[in-house]
DNA sequence: AACCAACTCAACCGCCCGAGG
DNA sequence: GCCTCGGGCGGTTGAGTTGGT
């Protein structure tokens, strides 16, 4: 494997390694370490580029290197972490010991990215592709029992964000609901790009319905026609004949052990921008803490959904002192989706 | 057995960034 | 501020391997 050898114009080899190369490397790193690649070539008698020693050294002959398959925890931290940081691959490798930013590239260009396009899934944003969103339930019937264990791990993925993602929109247009008028943006806005986006999890008729019954309730909301949400109750509010039941609302629960924080870029910061942002990866957000390794809560606490009994309410303020539950978990939403999880600390 | 297409992965390339002068 | 250098990173390449026909 790899290529023919081959100079190049100043006479310095490349191409595969030879035994005797990666011999000589490994003795001379052994014994001397590696504190200037530029200068250990000649050191160490190779006919290499510094940079092309480095990459041999950190890619195949580090001692600590782990050869073989990835497992199956592998591959989801893989997913996981990916779904976070992007192509940051010597920042994924760091949390999978033994393994290479190389070696994870590899495979996930080789693998886990087609396996989550074969899955529908936009491989880039790890959430469901829009276009074909309608035909993934066909896609998975159609797949075999075999790439089914195969896929097991990816499947496990796609189906948790799908399911999260329709979660968290579900969340963040009851928060938008329920908010002080004063909060509300434009009809128009809601409906704009940013919302769509997170809305195109939506996959069936049902979900599109129950938005539309939502709306509803807003407007009642808004008008004050009603001030409070009772979920146990099994008939609608007066006036929304339309909508359904509120015992039909799906479960608000936020799933609280974020194996997969990519939620993060889905939240709203509906307390500095009426305009729903949605945070994207590396953007300065005042929920973010810029530098400090130690998170602070945010000055300002994003607007906070709270669950007590089967009533909704909604509360502005201060985090420390405003104490909602989901789960039956004491804590607030803001904290289990961006402080509580330690990928966050590094993200920030 | 021969051919071919798809896949794998080691290695290279080019760019970026921080340090030092 | 500018330049150079070394190191690191992500993207790409292409020879070898594998699997299907």
């Amino acid at each position: 494997m790899g290529r023919s050898p081959c100079y190049d114009e100043s006479g310095l080899k490349k191409g595969p390694w030879t035994p005797e190369e990666d011999q000589k490397l490994v003795k001379y790193i052994q014994k001397h370490g590696h504190s200037s690649w530029r200068a250990l070539p000649k050191l160490a008698g190779l006919n290499r580029c510094g940079k092309s020693c480095r990459l041999r050294w950190t890619n195949y002959l580090r001692p600590d290197i782990k050869r073989g398959k990835f497992s199956q925890e592998e591959e989801q931290t893989i997913l996981n972490l990916h779904s976070v940081l992007g192509n940051k691959w010597s920042a994924i490798a760091s949390h999978l010991p033994g393994r290479t930013d190389n070696e994870i590239k590899n495979f996930w260009n080789t693998h886990l990215k087609k396996k989550l396009i074969q899955m529908g899934f936009d491989p880039m944003t790890h959430r469901p592709r829009t276009d074909i969103l309608s035909t993934l339930p066909h896609l998975i019937a159609q797949a075999n029992l075999k790439e089914l264990i195969d896929h097991r791990s990816v499947e496990e993925h796609a189906m948790r964000l799908q399911a999260e993602a329709v979660q968290m929109a579900k969340f963040q247009y009851l928060q938008y609901l329920l908010q002080p008028q004063s909060h509300h943006p434009p009809a128009s806005v809601v409906t704009g790009s940013n919302y769509i986006a997170t809305t195109s999890a939506f996959s069936n008729m049902e979900t599109f319905n129950l938005l539309n019954s939502l709306a509803s309730i807003k407007d009642s909301l808004v008008s004050g026609s009603i001030t409070q949400l009772d979920l146990s109750s099994t008939t609608s509010p007066p006036g929304l004949s339309d909508s359904i039941p509120f015992s039909h609302l799906p479960d608000l629960q936020i799933p609280c052990s974020y194996q997969t924080p990519l939620n993060k870029d889905m939240l709203i910061d509906q307390a500095n921008n009426p305009e729903f942002t949605v945070f994207s990866q590396g953007e300065n957000s005042p929920w973010l803490p810029s530098s400090s390794s130690t998170p602070s809560p945010p000055s300002v606490a994003p607007p906070l959904l709270t669950q007590t009994n089967s009533s909704i309410n909604t509360t502005m303020g201060d985090a420390s002192s405003t104490n909602s539950s989901f789960g039956g978990e004491a804590t607030t939403v803001w904290q289990h989706l961006l402080l509580d999880d330690p990928l966050f600390h590094e993200i920030a």
